[in-house]
DNA sequence: CGAGCACTTGATCGCTTTCAATAGCTGTGG
DNA sequence: CCACAGCTATTGAAAGCGATCAAGTGCTCG
């Protein structure tokens, strides 16, 4: 199978996702009943943890590492839908069937609830229902931002935009301080940001190395980036860059 | 203004979204105390209801009409990233500022409520909360269904993908036969397809001329859609079709 | 050292866009 | 009633961007 391990269980507490997933507003209290229905299971690198149109018999968080939500044509075209990073949420309570297929694309870490028990769990726990929601949300407008990029948006200001993607979510994740040159490791292979972005793994390398050579980015080995310039990176991105700065 | 004329106010158990919309899940004590906080609005066709970044001071559901949700680049490109229908919900409880423009496609009348009272009613019904999450949800797996389409389709596929969503959606809200031929209007024009699409509307155009010189539809007039075989329309459309029909 | 994999780069092809002209329809005003 | 403006849609010709096909590089692991 895919499993990897049995992780150690951890402690709700000490969870280092205790403040962004979906238990996120819990009280300590609330946080027993989640505890009591919670199992860790780990993937290794390139396992599927979810295929599409499988029964879905568990909910979860990602607690470390790095999934893919992916739709595959009948030929085998696929399209990227939703890239998983720590803290978000994995299934669809009140559905039985899954609808897109789930991949660790570096080892991970998930932390599950069996579904019919974290529903009846859902109902009585406004908390985490409401959390849920403002999760949903969020995704749906990152959903419609890739829409955007998808449909209007050129090749070079599609890596460009997922390059500015990936480096606000460094950000935000590690806490760096944004002051200078941003740094970060790229977390797809070409092929994997082809099928983020609706190209050809080819048409990606190229549009990087353009990117690198006009000084926009600083490539060392294949994925560790630096930008030297955040602004001419949106620019490059064709995002509204004008964000209120001063009044 | 956009506002057009003041509708008559309808009862909640009247309504025609009353099983559809946000409020579907309330029991009658509940649907009064979201009667005592709603109005209505009525927009023209082709009038702007929400513009993107202005303040939102309500939310609300579409009672009647289509409108649609759209992001615009600095250079004008447009990506539709929303195609609202009766009964769909309009603003995010919990943000002030809206993210889309919303513009009326035909005549609208919405049923608003204010974004503060819908708020603090929100959290002490869950049948209203519950009700929202189902729908973005919803609208999540709808998105990730374009994402598909945008990224990955012909525009060949994108047209018979769109002419498909729209002949299924008008067969569940008017309840024909489906025996035979499908029959119905497409609700946007050609430029309004395109932005859906991702595409320009000449392609758009010359796309629609061909599916018609291969029979998969037949025009009358510019808007007025047959499709004598929906099974072609779907192959032509690249969507699994092999939707398990025998064991 | 060779196999396998991720990635890069080159050459060509073809689909969609772009630019442009025209048709059809509707509403307005002489 | 007809002429004309304005809008939506169709169609043609040419250009361009990203896909496809293909070769080669560099790295890791057995």
């Amino acid at each position: 199978m895919t499993q990897v391990a049995p992780s150690v269980t951890v402690d709700c507490s000490d969870c280092p996702i205790r403040h962004r997933a979906v238990c996120a507003r819990c009280e300590p209290e609330e946080l027993v009943n989640l505890e009591e229905i919670k199992y860790y299971r780990t993937y290794q690198s390139g396992s599927r943890i979810i295929w599409a149109g499988d029964r879905m018999d568990f909910v979860g968080s990602v607690v470390s590492g790095i999934a893919t939500l992916t739709q595959t044509m009948e030929d085998g075209r696929t399209q990227m839908v939703g890239l998983l990073l720590p803290s978000d949420f994995v299934g669809r309570p009140g559905r039985n069937g899954a609808e897109y297929d789930v991949t660790a694309t570096t080892d991970v870490t998930m932390c599950c609830f069996r579904k019919k028990p974290f529903e009846t769990l859902m109902e009585r726990t406004p908390h985490i229902a409401h959390r849920l929601l403002e999760m949903t949300l969020d995704e749906l407008d990152a959903a419609r931002e890739w829409m955007l990029l998808l449909g209007r948006k050129t090749a070079r200001e599609k890596i460009a935009s997922f390059l500015s993607i990936i480096a606000r979510r460094d950000a935000s994740l590690n806490l760096r301080p944004t002051k200078g040159a941003l740094v970060f490791d790229l977390p797809l292979t070409r092929e994997a940001m082809a099928d983020y972005l609706g190209l050809t793994l080819e048409t990606v390398s190229r549009q990087i190395s353009a990117l690198r050579k006009d000084g926009v980015i600083e490539l060392e080995g294949k994925r560790h980036v630096t930008v030297p310039d955040f602004d001419r990176l949106l620019e490059e991105a064709g995002d509204d860059n004008d964000g209120g700065m001063l009044a």
